[in-house]
Parts: structure tokens; sequence; C-alpha cells
RNA sequence: GGGGGGAUUCCAGAGCGGUCAAAUGGGACGGACUGUAAAUCCGUUGCUUCGGCUUCGAAGGUUCGAAUCCUUCUCCCCCCA
């Protein structure tokens, strides 16, 4: 199968330059994908480009991954209503660096001539000089052009304003796009759904400039399926750096995905057989409730993200969280072990000299820990039965805890509600 | 420059001298049900030593009593020029 077809049947395909799918059927082409460097980790929101660049590399041709360190000073406006701030050069060169990282977690760079490439637009655009840019690149595009473009248009017609910086932004781009075609034969962009403008500018470009041929096509925009925005949960967005997101967290992510999103997902997000697919989801719709496919999802992706072993960690600690898990689980753990069961837990410390004479629930959840703001929410919650401890439901709030709580004769776990976990460690 | 309207608890938005910690809706959080889901239903949503205490843009004032009336200030919006 093509890698048309297979972005085709994943539902990933949002839109298409003509004669693209037959130049990749005639021969291994190059193709790249730009990543902003506004952020020093990349974010699930990136892994559908991410997923583009490997089946790319799969159908045998070469990804070409660029990093835009000189179009991150610049700022796109596509979908922005607003101008954006830019960041300072220190700032940027760190995130570079950090993309680049996780970048190359994704990609194969040693599969001969279709090994991936990983470029910096900086590296070509920190020498060119503001002349010759206008004369070279910007004598080729009329402003009538640039001004047809969606995201100009919109902001234009818009209260905020577009400053010439972010204006030019389609040049630069459109640029790195004719320096790739020019001097890596890479005849291919891709991008999100948003990115049309900016890709069709850069084979405008090569048109133009050198009545070259280059082609472009972008992804669907990922959708939940109730609406809400792909990629953000209530602490914010899903990182891919394990530092920002940990691998238990990301692994839930996936897995708490509806049956919808799941069913999409998984075509979107893992590189399984239309067969598998298929069989998953069947095998789902006999058992929902076991949910099959979020766990294929989730595995595959927290594998793919992380590691083998951070998957086993994620499962073992989703077990013991959401599942039956008891407390026994715990005390064949070494501390360190503990912390990484309950890692991206909130944790308190305690003294031990307030639990060897007694205190009230209240106090220590809301006064000598944070677990809630006040002692009235804390004793609201304890009668509404949503307070437990150690796993077992406190329902007075005057109860009083003491050392001979302790698990291990160390911790306490609060838990507010079934799903959020609090660890106490006395000291 | 002239004229008018407004600022209320996370948000929207009632209240227009006591019965107001402030209706209602949304959101958030909890509970039940479930599949760690969706839908639904129920509860909570200023602090509290449960006596009270501090809130209605800010500061003063009137009053036994103010979110509600008066004065000044700050900020927003609309209309005309």
């Amino acid at each position: 199968m093509g890698f048309v077809d297979e972005l085709r049947w994943r539902g990933m395909l949002h839109d298409i330059i003509p004669g693209t799918e037959e130049q990749l059927l005639k021969e291994k082409t190059a193709g790249y994908i730009g990543f902003d460097p506004t952020g020093d980790s990349l974010h699930v929101g990136h892994l559908t480009q991410l997923m583009t660049l490997i089946h790319f590399q799969q159908a045998g041709h070469r990804p070409v991954a660029l990093v835009g360190g000189a179009t991150g000073m610049v700022g796109d406006p596509s979908g922005k209503s607003a101008e954006r701030n830019l960041l300072d050069e220190d700032t940027l060169a760190h995130n570079v660096a950090c993309l680049k990282k996780q970048l190359a977690k994704f990609l194969d760079f040693s599969a001969g001539e279709h090994g991936a490439i990983m470029v910096n637009n900086y590296d070509w655009f920190k020498e060119f000089r503001f002349l010759d840019f206008i004369r070279d690149v910007g004598k080729h595009i009329t402003v009538n052009y640039m001004m047809a473009k969606d995201s100009v248009k919109k902001r234009l017609e818009g209260e905020n304003g577009l400053s010439f910086t972010e204006f030019s932004y389609q040049l630069i781009q459109g640029y790195d796009f004719y320096y790739l075609w020019k001097n890596q034969g890479c005849m291919l962009q891709m991008g999100g759904s948003d990115q049309w403008g900016n890709i069709v500018t850069g084979t405008e470009l090569i048109r133009r400039k050198e009545s070259g041929s280059a082609y472009g096509l972008t992804t669907q925009l990922i959708k939940k399926a109730d609406g809400n925005k792909f990629g953000k949960t209530e602490s914010g967005a899903v990182w891919l750096d394990p530092e920002k997101t940990s691998p238990y967290r990301y692994y839930q992510f996936w897995l708490n995905a509806s049956d919808e999103d799941a069913k999409n997902w998984i075509k979107i997000f893992t590189l399984k057989s239309k067969g598998e697919i298929e069989a998953l989801i069947a095998e789902h719709d006999a058992a929902p409730h076991l949910r099959v496919v979020q766990k294929a999802l989730a595995k595959d992706i927290t594998i793919r993200t992380h590691s083998e072993a951070d998957y086993d960690t994620a499962v073992n600690t989703s077990e013991f969280l959401f599942g039956n898990g008891s407390l026994d689980f715990l005390k064949d753990l070494s501390h360190n072990a503990v912390l990484d069961v309950f890692d991206g837990v909130p944790t308190f410390r305690i003294s031990r000299n307030t639990l060897s004479t007694g205190i009230p629930i209240v106090d220590l959840l809301a006064v000598d820990s944070a677990v809630f703001s006040s002692k009235g929410e804390a004793r609201k919650m304890i009668q509404g039965g949503g307070v437990s401890v150690n796993k077992s439901k406190i329902t007075d709030p005057a109860q009083e805890l003491h050392s001979g709580n302790l698990v291990n004769d160390r911790y306490l776990i609060v838990q507010r509600g079934k799903k959020n976990y609090f660890l106490l460690i006395a000291e």
C-alpha cells in the first residue's frame, strides 16, 4: 500500500496537492515536516506529525524533521488570533536542542537511503542578509498572494492587526521548502491542516523561482468526539517529556480515551495493520468494558514514547491505584520504589511528632498538608464520603490519626475522590 | 470633546435599604451507577474554634441596619462629534 493510501485509510489525510500521490508512487522521495520550538518539549498534539513521518519512512521514503530555529523567531500567524510574543534566542536554542532529542527517539536515522535527517532552518537563515532575502525570495511572491492566505486575512479583518514580522512568516517557511528542495532533493512538505497555506507558498516559490515541481499534503486535526480539544487534561497539555508528564500520566491519558476516540486514534497513533485494528475493535465491541482498544492504544504509544519498562511501571501503578490493589503491595517495596509508584502524585511531608499524639484528620489534611485548602472543605468532603485514608473510607470528620495508621511506619495514602491520590510521608 | 450604561462570590447573571454568604444557569469537585467511560441522578462549591467572622471595583459617608442610598476615585462598555 502506498503512503498516501496508508494515511487515507487511517483517516489522517486532510488535503493533498494534485500529483503528490503519483510522485510518491513513482520514486523514493524525501519529505519534511517542520516543528516549532515554542516549547522545550513536544506534546501529544505533535504526535500526528511524528506518525506521519514514521509512516513515510516505512513506505521507503526519506523523512526530514525540520526544527524551526529561524521560523520560531518570527512566529507563525496560522490559527493565532493575536500577535505572539517573541522568544529570546537562548530560550529558542534550548528548545531546539530539546526537540531534536525527542524527535530522534521516533525516527530511524540509520536506515541508509531512507534514513531520517534532522535539520534546523536557523542554519541557512542566520547568514541570510535581509536585502538578499527580499531580492531573492520576496521578489517572487506578490503581497496580493500573501494577503489572500486565510491566516493573514483573518488577522487583517480582526481587531488585533498583524505585524510585518508575522506577515513575513509564510515567506520564511516557503523559503525553507525551497532550500530543502534545492539542497536535499526534498520534494514534499507535510504538516497539520493549518499549514496548508504555508506549504502552498513553498511550492509556489519553487515553481516561480526554478520552475520546479514540489508537493504537499496536510493531516487532519485530531478531535475528540465530545468536542473538546485533543491533548489537554485538567492538568494541562500532555507532554512527551517524562519530566513534564510522567509515563504513568501519559499512559492514563490514552487509557482514558472514550470508545469512539480510541477507535479513531488507534489508527492514527499506532502502526498496527488494518486487520489487527479491526480485530481489536471487534473484540472491544464484544466486551466494551474490557477496553481492549484503549489498552492496546495506550500500550503501543507509551512504549514508543517512553520505554517498555515505563509501560510496565505505568500498568502496575494503575492496577494498584485503580484496581483492588491492597496496601500489602507496598510492604515489599523500598522507599524509592514507593516514590516511583506515586510518581506524579502530590506528596507532602509531615512531622512524626504531630502524629505521635494523634491529630484530627481535618487538621492533617488542611493544615499540615494541602490536600484540602480549608478545614471546611475537608470536613464537607468527608461528610460527602469522598475521602479515604489507606484505602478505607473516612466517615467521621472528627476522627484522629496517629502513628499506628502509618503504612510501612512511614506513609499515609490519602484519596480525595477515587482518582486523586496524595502521599503523606512522615519524617 | 459631549451623552449614556456598567463593575456582584470560578464564569455568566439576578438582587436595588432589613427575611442576603447573596436567586438561577454553567463550570469545578465529590457521591451513586459504571468500564478508571458516556449518559443520568444526588450532594458540595467564602472562612470558621460552628459562637461567629470577612465578602458584592476602591475609599469615605448617611442609617439602628447597605450589595442595595450619597460623595470621590479607578476601570470597562455603548452612542454622538
